[in-house]
DNA sequence: CGTTGATGTTTGATCGGCCTAACTGGTGGA
DNA sequence: TCCACCAGTTAGGCCGATCAAACATCAACG
């Protein structure tokens, strides 16, 4: 009986306004989460069967304990999530929420602790003024292009590697053999052979070869465009 | 004409195959995207009519340049997005694909860039040895518990500073005022007057007031439970 | 008390995304 | 050649989320 998404939702907005001090209304509820109130009193209802929340007919809008407990698990996510997104990450506060929104449904305890570590490290690096924090911030206000994958490259076209984006041991190998951020790629071409075909181009005056693999996880910055 | 998040995904699902070489084929994009053949089907109908692929009845599928466009940012995205996930956050694979799926079609290009940004810093420091670095990975790899926000506490409660989730005017002031993780906080109690409530509590032998606001962006640990 | 305005509900409809079941088209053996 | 099989399509239906419009209830005031 795993809820939907959007059943999460009304179950945090509930909880948001029940915060606030007031009693959740539908009015409010159908403010909060741009629906009109007919949508709300549909949802309600349905919240009600699975007695998250108490709604008699006219009555107020009541978590359960069981209700309350998923509310405060979605709402603090949301909170971690547009925390995480604004602080660290420097999205705009709408941006952040939206992100959160959607992101709030799909992670679990465990990975919302991982998560709440990593920004807690930061916070408190952000406090103590570290160098390497202020670098990194310098980094990320300086945009840069985007990147493409080297297996969508245009026949002959040459580039300068932007990023890997591979686990384990592929990225063991590609790190190892040289592909790191600014190396030139050139004349890359694709010929058929191995399922996904076979990509070819030369780095640092040699020739190379490559999978599929390989081929999509190193992206590429266009030198012109 | 925004396309809907499912709509990218089929067009990524196409782009995705024919990166590995193959023509996207109904059965083939019905696999990977876990639906049947007549849902594809109908996606695919949609997508022609936009012009985003060309989907001539019982012959291939063909991205339109438009379309391919389209389609590699979003599939750019989801591995930029796949990649820190599991790369930084340390998310499973499985997770981190789930959450890119979602957070994909929520971000825009500038927050692409910043989130990429980010994550090569880290590649960099990662690659270098950081000890920072080392230092945030333990912190992430012993879970915490996880905290509520002081509004929630229960009458005559006790707890101690999880984190701040306030941005600025009020991140500071809470700042400087000593709310930092790691302090006590006792007697929590919740009476009326503000909209939404005055929150009481005691810090460091003193007795403090609380707003709404900054009553929800202090999140606590329970001593016990 | 009765009227009135705000609040909440019901009904009937749409829309996107999905499914099953039945059908059509194309192709490679026997 | 024709049949069997696989790929793709169509038709019809379901479900969740939404809306507009009409209706019901409540509460408060004169």
């Amino acid at each position: 009986m795993s809820l939907t998404a959007r059943v999460e939702d009304y179950l945090e907005a509930v909880l948001d306004i029940e915060m606030s001090g007031e009693v959740a209304t539908v009015t409010q509820l159908a403010k909060n989460l741009g629906v009109t109130k007919a949508t709300v009193t549909a949802a309600l209802k349905k919240l009600d069967e699975s007695r998250l929340l108490v709604h008699e007919r006219y009555g107020d809008v009541i978590l359960t304990p069981e209700g309350r407990e998923k509310a405060l698990a979605v709402y603090r996510r949301h909170e971690f999530l547009a925390d995480f997104f604004t602080r660290i990450l420097g999205f705009s506060r709408e941006r952040a929420h939206n992100v959160a929104c959607v992101m709030e449904h799909e992670i679990d305890e465990n990975t919302e602790r991982r998560l709440a570590a990593f920004t807690d490290a930061l916070a408190l690096a952000e406090r103590n003024n570290e160098t390497w924090l202020k670098e990194l911030r310098e980094c990320m206000d300086s945009p840069n292009e985007l990147p493409i994958p080297l297996c969508l490259m245009e026949e002959g076209s040459s580039g300068v590697i932007a990023r890997v984006t591979a686990q384990y041991e592929l990225r063991k190998r590609l790190n190892a053999a040289g592909f790191s951020p600014g190396v030139d790629i050139s004349d890359i071409r694709k010929s058929d052979g191995l399922p996904g075909g076979v990509f070819t181009f030369v780095m640092n005056g040699m020739g190379i070869k490559f999978g599929i693999a390989e081929a999509s996880a190193v992206w590429l910055y266009q030198p012109d465009k």
